[in-house]
DNA sequence: AATAGCTAATGGTCTGACCATCGGCAAATA
DNA sequence: TATTTGCCGATGGTCAGACCATTAGCTATT
């Protein structure tokens, strides 16, 4: 014998609309068919349904507009939402979450030297430039930056890792931001920073893995430092 | 004039119970008020109340249980969850999972090995001795053998990486499954993962971090070669 | 003392109704 | 003819009440 599985409504709605979601049948953009028929063919009562797509929104999967029916959203905003449970990150969370991107960072970084198409390392070297053009505008930097990342992680042409970086860099976005906002460090910041990223792509370029995931990492290791005083401050 | 905001029902209530997380007025543990009650208070509709209800639990922050109440969860689940959801919308790329995998096993041995306490390592061992008891069990040689490699993530003190690696294994062990359920293979298959993951423990206690990545290493790359075949077959 | 059965409380589900909003269409208007 | 106005249906959002399944705790039987 053992435990029978209580399954509820909703999850199972919830598990059946992710899973078209994921198989890409339900792509972003597209419009579900009303709530009212939903129930018709799922089987089920309303609210349901109801309490089923409730979370699929809170996750960012779906939105309801009043009076126009509900839309898959673009993949991604999911984590935009998440980002105003900040609070749930403790100090340790962030840590962990820190030492967890260094690890993804820097691998990628390998993997990337090792894999990157000459177009690869084109946008890379591209997003470099940016970051040097915009060593004046934090914003414009600072999205450089993470585009600059964010490239390197797509030259692994792995999507699995792609999708795991881009997620918790989003998480750990917010708080780079504001240590990179800091007046008096911004300037010396933005240039050691930028010198670190020179170092990179020239790993990246020599398809010297070793060097690359080196650099990344020594380059995540200056970086997160501001971070962490941010955290313990 | 600017856009006046359209509040909902449920996600009011929805900050205001995260509100009370927040503040500690909501403790781990702690019993909600029933429904029914919680309708008077906040003076909405079931359906409402319940939807958001069910959007937090969906985010592990509380947890109904029938005929008992709803408690609050202990916080922290939901970044890892999180981390799921963005996980299950890529594309499951069985190669990309698969290399993903390696990269976290043999980092979590890395660190287990500077961070791991005499009761991880009491604890691994047990897994360890667990797998060499059943090694005529199949099932219970891999459940002793997800046991001993969780315990290692579980080493790391991450919950991050632990999380990461628990889905990334959730995913492949299917396959994983599979692939020693060969008859033909099983014994000695079995019988040298049993001597790599000796090894790895040895490397472990020896608190030699990089000895242990590479032990971790060797061990996946010599499993996931009947993985890779056992795809393309 | 232990067990079986009852009862109340509670989350889970269903139904039907009403409201606010939005899109589109037709009539009225310039 | 082109623009505005008003209306109508569709849709998501909300509410209220009912019933069900499960659980805990009490009670009475053994």
């Amino acid at each position: 014998m053992r435990p029978v599985q209580r399954t509820s409504v909703s999850d199972a709605i919830i598990a059946q609309i992710t899973d078209l979601i994921e198989r890409n049948v339900l792509k972003p953009g597209d419009r579900l068919p009303p709530e009212r028929e939903l129930c018709k063919r799922f089987q089920v009562g309303r609210s349901s349904l109801r309490e089923a797509l409730r979370s699929l929104s809170m996750m960012g999967l779906l939105e309801g507009r009043v009076g126009e029916g509900t839309f898959v959203c673009d993949k991604g905003q999911y984590v935009e939402r998440a980002l105003q449970w900040g609070f749930l990150l403790d100090g340790k969370k962030l840590q962990d979450l820190s030492e967890t991107r260094m690890m993804l960072e820097s691998q990628t970084a390998y993997l990337a030297a090792e894999r990157a198409t000459p177009a690869d390392l084109a946008a890379i070297a591209d997003a470099l430039a940016g970051m040097a053009a915009g060593l004046a505008d934090a914003g414009r930097f600072l999205a450089s930056d993470l585009q600059f990342h964010l490239l390197i992680a797509q030259a692994t042409h792995n999507s699995i890792l792609y999708s795991l970086l881009e997620t918790t860099r989003s998480y750990l976005q917010e708080w780079i931001k504001e240590s990179l906002a800091e007046p008096s460090l911004a300037g010396p910041r933005a240039e050691l920073s930028l010198a670190e990223h020179r170092q990179i792509l020239a790993a990246l370029q020599r398809r010297d893995a070793k060097a690359a995931r080196q650099a990344m990492a020594a380059h995540i290791r200056s970086s997160s430092g501001d971070l962490a005083e941010k955290v313990r401050g």
